[in-house]
RNA sequence: GGAGGAAUGGCCGAGUGGUUUAAGGCGGCGGUCUUGAAAACCGUUGUUGGGGAAACUCAACCGGGGGUUCGAAUCCCUCUUCCUCCGCCA
């Protein structure tokens, strides 16, 4: 959710920075609903104050024993005006509360201008593909033929777009999911946790799924409850309501998996695990103060490279165009791996600053004793993939296959694994 | 699933319809005293929104929502969470 003093102040220089992202008709309407609002507001809060006063008499006439019938009749009357008027009141916010839930975030003035992804910017390439001495194939081909990755008895469980990874792929998944959240709590500073795989409506408003994508999300039915599409949602909203005492920033990390419905995206990346109704991901998340955000973001965004690097992936990073970052963020990078069997750089990771727009929606303040007086003011929320686990497994596979069709372990995986490489049979040496 | 009980400021806790304009305590902050500190004493201390250059002022907030009333922390309805007990259960 913008500032509203914010959009008040600046409404020409913001509505331009929203162009492609915002239909400028919203923004207008916005500041029209607000208007009417404050007025019958302030209507209203003077009814108030009348009725106060006169009660106050009342009770002090009571008390001496005298009769106040006027003075009740008076208030009644009153009254009855004010309880009018609260209609108004009561849609003028509803409209503009409405409103507020569907304009998305501003971006920051380092994002470059673009209406999609063509006008993202590479700002970083690390590693460089391998050569291979044959025709790298593509993860899809590499794990059934191993026998560690199964589309069609998934399809009997379940449907499309979910896959069961047996044997060495199951255990190369959960050895991912350890070293990621070995290293982003033991060398990143992370706090581990592990929250709940459902959220309620209020907690997906409050990082901004809903209302606007509620056909992304999977709803259990009969109930309020939602399976979560990434650990953002219950990590950000874990200090929902609160104001944090401590030191900034508070970094959390998580392994969940995440469910999405994918709607809107047939035909795109329907071979392999790419593209799933679930997958696994270990998530981060920042809490910051305003003032080192974007610093923060940096940093965030190192921590999950840092894990690309260790097992030696190429990737490069890309600063999304406004067009291109979501809904709630003020800035993305998102980090693309190497896979060289689909011959293309794919996300693996997603690292945001969402200055305050999550946390105006979640009421997520910090204690600012900078000034005369503390203060309670809002906390720059960000997350990011550190990694996205499915991805990078596709990424193992297809950087580290041989020419024996076996699969080399990276030196970084192998004490969790406890082996060298996955055999040609797919056994685990 | 059943039966009871509870939810008040950063924390504890009083408050069953009218100077509650939320007592009192703890903690925090400032001060007096002291070489310094402690103790003692005095003062101060919530959030959101409106108006104002400011001093200040008005409104709302006692788990959430709704209602009764001239007036609600207090009465009624409803939801949520927590506690105790019973049943079932990994």
């Amino acid at each position: 959710m913008l500032d509203l003093n914010r959009l008040r102040r600046d409404f020409d220089a913001l509505k331009q920075r929203l162009e492609g992202r915002a239909d400028p008709a919203l923004l207008d309407e916005f500041v029209r609903a607000d208007e009417r609002r404050r007025a019958a507001v302030a209507e209203i809060e003077e009814l108030k104050r009348q009725v106060n006063e006169i009660s106050a008499q009342v009770a002090r006439a009571k008390k001496a024993g005298e009769d106040a019938g006027d003075a009740i009749a008076k208030s009644k009357e009153i009254g009855q005006r004010a309880k009018a008027l609260e209609e108004d009141v009561k849609s003028a916010d509803d409209a503009q509360h409405d409103l507020a839930t569907r304009i998305p975030n501003v971006p920051h003035e380092s994002v470059p201008a673009g209406k999609d992804e063509s006008a993202n910017i590479e700002t970083r390439r690390w590693g460089s593909p391998k050569e291979y001495s044959f025709v790298p194939q593509a993860h899809w081909d590499i794990g059934p033929r191993l026998g560690i990755l199964d589309f069609e008895r998934a399809a009997k469980i379940t449907g499309s777009r979910f896959a069961v990874y047996m044997g060495a792929g199951a255990k190369l998944e959960r050895a991912l999911i350890n070293f990621f959240l070995d290293v982003h709590t033991s060398e990143h500073g992370y706090t581990e946790v592990l929250p709940p795989f459902v959220a309620n409506s209020n907690a997906l408003m409050g990082t901004g799924q809903l209302p606007k994508f509620a056909d992304d999300l999977f709803k259990l039915e009969g109930t309020d409850y939602w399976l979560i599409p990434t650990a953002e949602v219950p990590l950000t909203n874990l200090y929902a309501d609160e104001t944090l005492e401590g030191e900034l920033p508070v970094k959390l990390t998580a392994y969940t998996p995440c469910f999405r419905s994918e709607a809107g995206s047939y035909g795109r990346d329907v071979r392999g695990i790419i593209r799933q109704h679930q997958f696994q991901k270990v998530e981060l998340v920042k809490f910051a103060h305003p003032e080192t955000s974007y610093e923060e973001l940096e940093s965030l965004t190192a921590d999950a490279e840092d894990i690309l690097q260790r097992l030696g992936l190429p990737y490069r990073k890309m600063t999304l165009s406004s067009g291109d970052m979501g809904f709630s963020a003020a800035k993305t990078y998102d980090l693309e791996v190497w896979l060289p069997g689909l011959g293309e750089y794919k996300e693996i990771s997603s690292c945001s600053n969402f200055e305050d727009f999550q946390a105006r929606r979640a009421k997520i303040r910090f204690r600012d004793n900078s000034g005369p007086k503390p203060k309670a003011r809002l906390v720059h929320t960000l997350n990011g993939s550190g990694l996205a686990v499915g991805r990078t497994w596709v990424a193992i596979l297809e950087n580290y296959q041989q020419a024996d069709g076996g699969v080399e372990i990276p030196v970084a995986l192998r004490t969790y694994l406890n082996a060298e490489r996955i055999t040609p049979e797919g056994a685990l040496v």
